[in-house]
DNA sequence: CCTGGGACATGCAGATTTCC
DNA sequence: GGAAATCTGCATGTCCCAGG
């Protein structure tokens, strides 16, 4: 994905609620900004990081800008903008550049699902004889230390947990079920399952991945202007 | 001390209404 | 009648405050 106006730098002076944070910019100006993420952020959102900010050009929102990426030690691009990876998923599974789904498929968004919703199914033309791949897409901004391993999740996630057990009810059923890890992150290089954080996912996703339930990670290439979906890495269960 | 609820902002889907 | 515009509800984690 492309960003349509470029990106703003500044930096973090405090995220200070759910959706807000005030930015310092270049010109020394303070601004708040809507901060679209749904987790933690933890390392994310370390007070004088450097920032880059999306303008919305919408004149309806109370807040202009979007925080997007966050420089996390000094020296590692992150995508906080939680509605990203899906967004990258997607132009990936459309532009057919993901391997791991190969044939004649149209690809459905947010598809209702027993209770809730998953963020992806792919339907298969008729001559496939295939049911339906489910994906469900976790982004994964974590790096506890500078090793390149990748922590998922971030904080104790119930809602996680559903996901995973939505995911393999679906596999019980016939269906492909793949959990995607979307990897935004400059600094890491594969992915684990976070036990320290919360153990009850971490068992859950190997217990499913034993059940049959896939699990794949890809890694996110940054360049001025968006990101892509780059290649896969490998995930440690 | 613990729990529950509200506020916070946005995007999106689905429903409903309006308008030609 | 059908398209477009508008509304409604949901999802989402953190923080704070009130009440038991």
């Amino acid at each position: 994905m492309q960003y349509e106006l470029p990106l703003i730098e500044g930096r973090l002076i405090k995220r200070y609620k759910r959706f807000l944070a005030d930015i310092r910019l270049a010109d020394g100006s303070e601004i708040t900004v809507h901060c679209p993420n749904t987790g933690s952020m933890k390392r994310c959102a370390e007070p004088d990081s450097r920032v880059w900010l999306s303008d919305s050009a919408n004149p309806k929102r109370k807040y202009q800008f979007t925080w997007e990426w966050v420089e996390v030690d000094q020296k590692y691009k992150a995508c906080v903008n939680t509605a990203r990876p899906n967004r990258l998923v997607e132009e990936a599974l459309l532009a057919r550049s993901i391997p791991q789904f190969t044939g004649d498929y149209q690809v459905v968004r947010e598809p209702k699902v027993e209770d809730g919703r998953l963020d992806f199914r792919l339907d298969f033309a008729p001559a496939e004889g295939q049911t339906p791949t489910y994906i469900e897409v976790k982004s994964v901004t974590l790096l506890e230390q500078d090793n390149g391993l990748g922590c998922f999740p971030d904080a104790v996630t119930a809602r996680g947990l559903k996901h995973l057990q939505r995911l393999l009810v679906l596999h019980q059923e016939g269906h492909r079920a793949v959990l995607l890890f979307c990897v935004p992150h400059e600094g890491i290089q594969r992915v684990r399952a976070a036990d320290h954080i919360d153990p009850a996912y971490a068992k859950a996703l190997s217990e499913v991945v034993k059940q049959g339930v896939e699990v794949l990670a890809y890694s996110v290439k940054f360049d001025h202007a968006g990101m892509t979906l780059l290649n896969e890495i490998p995930v440690d269960i």
